[in-house]
DNA sequence: TGACAATGATTAGCCGCCTAACTAATATGA
DNA sequence: TCATATTAGTTAGGCGGCTAATCATTGTCA
């Protein structure tokens, strides 16, 4: 999370113009802005999922767990799909349990491993919450039109290429 | 923070198209990569500031107090210009407290208050640790052009405006 | 004046993120 | 075979968010 209601101003960034003369202030006012607007947009996916008792890192849980064909994964698995370490994930997964939404079942073949399961409980809970991320997903980014959405997404892809970092 | 490396897919945003007709995946799709890109962003300050012993919350209470005149303020102050709850500034001071950045001082006049100082030696950390913070910045937006930057900052301003959510 | 409200800061407890260290199980190779 | 390396998962401890509750002080007003 990363909140600054008051940003940086061009006095500020002048100060160093003699050290870091490459450096034009509106990069980094775009940087924290940017920062600002993803902060904004997590706050209110968490404020949606709060409502049904969850986080986002939890929710990314079931949803990944959702995708698969039977509903089934390694914790390993789903911490590097999520892209947080197991020792993360191993929290999340307790408190699914805790909460009846996962399950963990023992591998038998191989006893260092334990599998995750979605419960119906949790598949449920995916059904119903779903639909409200995907509508705040899309009313969020509203206000921008078609070929505006797809320059920003254009520019994001620029600064953050999927295939790797 | 929202890391997420496997990116929802047509399938899934297709199937409750029946239920959410004016749902697109194009701002689904969106709203996921912006929260990936600015949890990048963040992870790469954060990387900077460790360097320095700091992390980004407690990097912005020491800009806050430098831009001041006098580099003190209260507590409450540094809260809603960072946009935190006080109760999470409280923990920040203790912390760059504890690093000596900052100091506490008892006010006199209302003993309900505690002003905030930066130290010399918090002064010095800040001017160390600004350029590499603002070189980042910059770095990180260079793959736009001039009129891309001009453009995305256009775009986020949209979605977010500054005056107010 | 005195009860009550409002304010400033802190603490306690929860969560999710991290790294480092640990246990148990499996794979490897001399 | 058997010591060693690797892998899977967990735990411990730290940090920085949050809410809710607490305490001291100050302000308000009947």
């Amino acid at each position: 999370m990363f909140y600054l209601k008051d940003f940086p101003d061009e006095a500020m960034i002048a100060r160093f113009r003699a050290v870091l003369p490459h450096v034009d202030a509106n990069g980094v006012q775009i940087f924290v802005r940017l920062l600002a607007l993803g902060s904004e947009c997590l706050l209110q996916l968490d404020r949606v999922l709060a409502e049904h008792g969850l986080s986002h890192g939890r929710w990314i849980v079931l949803m990944l767990l959702r995708r698969r064909e039977v509903w089934r994964a390694l914790p390993s698995e789903l911490a590097r799909e999520q892209g947080i370490t197991r020792a993360t994930m191993s929290g999340l997964i307790r408190g699914l349990e805790g909460q009846g939404l996962v399950s963990r079942e023992p591998d038998e073949r191989d006893k260092r491993q334990t599998v995750i399961a979605l419960t119906e409980k949790g598949a449920a809970l995916v059904e119903r919450a779903l639909p409200e991320c995907l509508e705040l997903m899309e009313r969020t980014l509203s206000p921008l039109s078609g070929g505006e959405k797809d320059e920003f997404r254009r520019l994001i892809e620029k600064l953050f290429p999927l295939g790797g970092a």
